[in-house]
DNA sequence: TTTGCTGCAGCAACTAGTTGCATAGGTTAG
DNA sequence: CTAACCTATGCAACTAGTTGCTGCAGCAAA
């Protein structure tokens, strides 16, 4: 899935929940915490509902709930820790918005692979649209849709010695 | 909300729906044909919400129901005549694709305004990035978020002879 | 301790949007 | 004409995500 080049960071992602947390005068409690802590012990593109499977009861035992994990992630967005990416099967896509280098997607309308690449040039364009427009840009969302080279293939089937009978 | 030339064309929407459903061998029912008119009849971004509203009983009488609302802007948007442009208050917006140049747009997070913008040099920076990856690009979407420039002057209240007591 | 205040969790009810299903109705063959 | 076929509709049930409410924990004043 990451193409893509981690990076260093110095300060945890649970630390620099904890402090956005406390400009807002809020506290990181256990179930917040249980949430941050979940979505980073992976790096990959992920949506809510694994994590209120795993969180919230019906898969695994109750660290949070489900109104806490959906309010969590939108505290994640506002905190710079998450965004989201895309829409996929109805539900919102998100990755992690610390410690990887920005980027955005081209989406495979057939196989929904999500292809990455790093998006400097496109940031600069904005910027200066931007500035033209006297707008104070925060973030964009962009997704590209089409089809990925392996599905555009010809339909010649996957190689294989025999087919099955 | 248009600041942009509207485009002629020579083939009208509703007519280059029924193309397209011929194709795939769909009818142009009169439900469908109820949907496009209305949404054809003003050059604004809409949300499926008001055209449920008039087209499924609430306010009018029933021309479309519900569901068949939804599945008709999904083939709209297969057929090229609209494309979801954001989403605003829980909704998706959608706007004509079709008589229109193509652009993007900068959305305000304090007032929800959205600034039209050609986007001539993120189309081709996309095709580049799109070969590279032989990926065969058919659309895009993107939101730049940010403030406008009317909400991020100084808080300097609206221009106002007294304040109310 | 008791009382009061505040912030947060969990629940349940809600909204936007999707989908399975039964059936209405159009199209073609006989 | 009818019968078979097939598409598209409307309904109702469903899913992802949001929100109002209530009650409880943590802290502070009395
Ligand atoms: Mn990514
Ligand atoms: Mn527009
Ligand atoms: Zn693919
Ligand atoms: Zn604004």
């Amino acid at each position: 899935m990451s193409q893509l080049a981690t990076m260093n960071v110095t300060v945890a992602p649970v630390d620099k929940f904890r402090e956005f947390l406390l400009t807002k005068k809020m506290r990181l409690t256990p179930e917040r915490e249980a949430v941050v802590t979940a979505i980073y012990s992976s790096h990959d593109h992920f949506d809510a509902d694994q994590w209120v499977d795993s969180l919230a009861g019906r898969k695994g035992s109750m660290l949070a709930s489900r109104s806490t994990v959906y309010r969590t992630l939108h505290l994640l967005q506002e905190a710079g820790l998450i965004r989201k990416v895309a829409r996929a099967n109805d539900r919102e896509v998100y990755e992690h918005d610390y410690g990887y280098p920005q980027h955005d997607h081209l989406i495979c309308k057939k196989c929904g692979d999500m292809i990455e690449f790093p998006n400097e040039m496109i940031s600069s364009v904005l910027e200066t649209v931007a500035a033209e427009h006297g707008f104070r840009m925060s973030g964009h969302r962009l997704e590209v849709e089409g089809i990925c080279a392996k599905c555009s293939r010809p339909p010649q089937r996957t190689h294989r010695k025999l087919d099955m009978i």
